[in-house]
RNA sequence: GGCCCGUUCGUCUAGGGGUUAGGACGCGUCCCUUUCACGGACGAAACACGGGUUCGAUUCCCGUACGGGCUACCA
C-alpha cells in the first residue's frame, strides 16, 4: 500500500521568508492537497547563531496570508508528532539517539579538530593542488578523530568534555544512485561527498541529520525542496542507508530555482525589478534593513500564488488564471520543469491585474477606503465606488487607484502643457467659456445627457475638443471616460474647475 | 577549479522522430473611439552549437558552449 502523503515545509528562522521559499511551500501544499494528505510546518532552528527574532512569526503569517496553510506544525496547532521545532526536539534527545546508532554501526565517528586545524588542513590540501579540499576518506586520516586516535585516547577526550563533532563516515569510492521525481536518476560517486558533520559541538544536529530524523519520525512521504539541496542528497541517501531506513525514506523531488529577472543567479532578497521579494513587509532588526511585501504593495494573495505556481509548473493546457482549487486539481510533479525560471515582474503585475478586474466596484471601494483615509482623503463610499468603476481599467493594483485619479479628489492647479500647446488657440477661451455657460444651464447631469450636450455644443460653437475639456477639468491628458468623469465630479465641482481653468488661460 | 543539474520566441512555457513549432506576458501596427481606456484583429520574435543514430531530428545519443546550484560545526 502507498504511504499516506505527508509533506513538510521546513524553513529556518533566519530571516523573512522570501518568495522562493514561498513557492517551495506552495508546491508542497499543492501536492498534499491533491492527494488528500498532510502539509506540515517544521522549523529548522538548529543554528542558534543565525536565529532571528520574529522570523518564525513572519513565516507563519506569510503562509496564512498566501493561503498556504499547514494542517500540522508550528503556528498551526501541534499534531501527533510534536514538537515541530528542532531546537525542542533536540532537547528531547531525538537526534543524538540516531547519531549514536550510526557511531555504533561504524558509519559515523567523533572528530576533535579545532577550527584552526581544519583551516590548516584545507590550506595544506590546496597547497598540494588537491582539487576539492574536504574532510573525507583520505584527509580524515591526518586529523584528530576516533578513527585515527586510540580507543583510550578517545575515551579520555570524551570524558574530559573536549569539544567535538560527529561526522558521517563516507566510503572512499562507491556509486550512489538515487531517484528524483522531477529529474529522474542521479548518480554520484561517494568520493565527491565529504564527511558531513552530523552533530555539532554544541550538541545540535546539522540540517543533514536533523531533517532525516524528523522526516522519518514524522512519516514524511515526499521530501520536496529546492534544487540547492541536490548536491547533498547523496550524503542523505547514505545516512538513510546506514540507519537501515533506505526503504522507508521519503521520495525526493528537487524543485528548479527561481532566477533573477536579469538572468544572473538565483533570486536574492533585494532585486532591482521594482517588485517585492517578500510576501509581507519584513524588517531585519539585525541589519536594520527593511523590505516591502507583496501584501503591502497591493497584491492579492490569489494572484501571488497563481503567479508562483506557474513559475516552473503548468497545467498541461493553456490555462493561466486559475483558482487555487483548479491548481490543486491539475498539480503533478511530472509537469514541474527541470530548469530554473527567471522571475518576470511584468507578468507578475499582469496576474494581479487579472484578479483586480474580477472584483466588483463595491469590493474595490471597500479596499480603497482605508487607503484613502491613510492619505487624509475624505470621500463618501458612493463616490469612491463609482470612482473605482472608472479607474480600475487603468490599474494593476488597488493602491495605484489614488495616484491614477488624484484629480477626482483634488482640483488641478496646473494643466498639461503639451495638450494646451497643441490645441489651445486665441478662439478657445471664447468657445470654452460658452460651453461652460451651456453646462451651467444644464440640470440633467448624467453622463448620457452630457454627451448630448457636447454634441449639440459642437454643432453650434464649432468643434469642442474633448481632450481639452479633460485637461481643463482634470489637469492631465489621460483618464477615464470623460462624461463619466464629469458626471461623477458633479456640476458644482465642474463649474468651479472650469472657472478656475479659464481664468488661467489666455 | 571540481562535482551535480539544466538549455524551445526578450520572459514564462506547450509540444515532440515527419507540425505553417502552439499559448501567455511584454512590444509593434490596425480597427473601435471627437477624450481616455477596455476590447478586437494582425504582426515581429525561439528549438545554443557540432557530431552521430535515422529515409527523416528541434525531438534520441555523445561532445562543446553557455547558464545555474553546491563546494561550512548555514540551512
Amino acid at each position: 500500500m502507498e504511504k499516506r502523503v505527508r509533506v513538510r515545509f521546513a524553513p529556518s528562522p533566519t530571516g523573512g521568508l522570501h518568495m522562493g521559499g514561498v513557492r517551495t511551500a506552495l508546491f508542497n501544499y499543492l501536492f498534499a492537497k491533491k492527494h488528500g494528505g498532510d502539509f506540515i510546518l517544521r522549523i529548522e532552528d538548529t543554528d542558534q547563531t543565525r536565529y532571528v527574532n520574529g522570523a518564525e512569526e513572519y513565516i507563519v503569517n506569510a503562509l496564512k496570508w498566501c493561503g498556504i496553510e499547514p494542517n500540522e506544525g508550528v503556528g498551526f496547532g501541534d499534531g501527533p508528532h510534536k514538537p515541530y521545532r528542532q531546537s525542542e526536539r533536540k532537547a528531547l534527545g531525538i537526534y543524538k539517539k540516531y547519531a549514536d546508532q550510526l557511531i555504533a554501526g561504524g558509519h559515523a565517528y567523533y572528530a576533535f579538530d579545532t577550527e584552526e586545524e581544519l583551516d590548516a588542513m584545507r590550506k595544506r590540501l590546496e597547497a598540494a593542488k588537491v582539487v576539492a579540499p574536504q574532510y573525507n576518506s583520505v584527509s580524515r586520516q591526518t586529523m584528530r578523530n576516533s578513527l585515527t586516535l586510540s580507543e583510550d585516547e578517545v575515551k579520555k577526550l570524551l570524558d574530559a568534555g573536549t569539544p567535538h563533532v560527529v561526522r558521517l563516515k563516507v566510503p572512499r569510492n562507491e556509486e550512489i544512485r538515487f531517484h528524483d521525481i522531477i529529474r529522474g536518476w542521479v548518480v554520484v560517486n561517494s568520493s565527491q561527498v565529504d564527511d558531513k558533520v552530523l552533530l555539532k559541538s554544541d550538541g545540535m544536529p546539522t540540517y543533514h541529520l536533523a531533517h532525516i530524523v524528523d522526516d522519518i519520525e514524522m512519516q514524511i512521504s515526499h521530501a520536496v525542496r529546492g534544487e540547492e539541496w541536490l548536491p547533498s542528497a547523496p550524503a542523505h541517501i547514505l545516512i538513510y542507508r546506514y540507519l537501515g531506513l533506505e526503504n522507508d525514506m521519503p521520495k525526493l523531488a528537487h524543485l528548479p530555482l527561481i532566477l533573477r529577472p536579469d538572468g544572473q543567479g538565483k533570486l536574492s532578497k533585494r532585486d532591482k525589478s521594482g517588485l517585492p521579494m517578500f510576501p509581507l513587509n519584513w524588517f531585519d532588526e539585525r541589519t536594520g534593513e527593511s523590505y516591502v511585501g507583496y501584501r503591502e504593495s497591493g497584491f492579492y494573495p490569489e494572484a501571488f500564488i497563481n503567479m508562483l505556481a506557474l513559475l516552473g509548473w503548468n497545467p498541461g493546457d493553456n490555462r493561466e488564471i486559475m483558482t487555487k482549487a483548479e491548481i490543486i486539481e491539475a498539480f503533478t510533479f511530472e509537469r514541474v520543469n527541470k530548469s530554473g525560471a527567471k522571475f518576470d515582474p511584468e507578468k507578475t503585475k499582469w496576474f494581479n491585474q487579472q484578479y483586480l478586474r474580477q472584483r466588483n466596484d463595491n469590493e474595490l471601494a471597500a479596499e480603497l477606503m482605508p487607503i484613502l483615509e491613510s492619505k487624509g482623503v475624505k470621500a463618501d463610499l458612493k463616490f469612491v465606488t463609482e470612482f473605482c468603476r472608472l479607474i480600475k481599467e487603468k490599474a494593476h493594483f488597488i493602491n495605484e487607484f489614488y495616484d491614477l485619479g488624484v484629480y477626482f479628489f483634488t482640483a488641478p492647479a496646473s494643466f498639461d502643457e503639451k495638450v494646451l500647446a497643441k490645441k489651445w488657440n486665441e478662439n478657445s477661451k471664447a468657445t470654452y467659456s460658452k460651453l461652460r455657460d451651456k453646462l451651467n444651464g444644464e440640470n440633467n447631469w448624467t453622463a448620457d445627457n452630457l454627451h448630448h450636450v457636447f454634441e449639440a455644443a459642437s454643432a453650434e460653437l464649432g468643434k469642442i475638443d474633448m481632450q481639452l475639456v479633460r485637461v481643463l477639468v482634470s489637469g492631465v491628458a489621460g483618464g477615464p471616460q470623460l462624461f463619466d468623469m464629469l458626471a461623477l465630479l458633479g456640476k458644482e465641482e465642474i463649474m468651479k474647475r472650469l472657472d478656475y481653468a479659464l481664468s488661467q488661460m489666455k
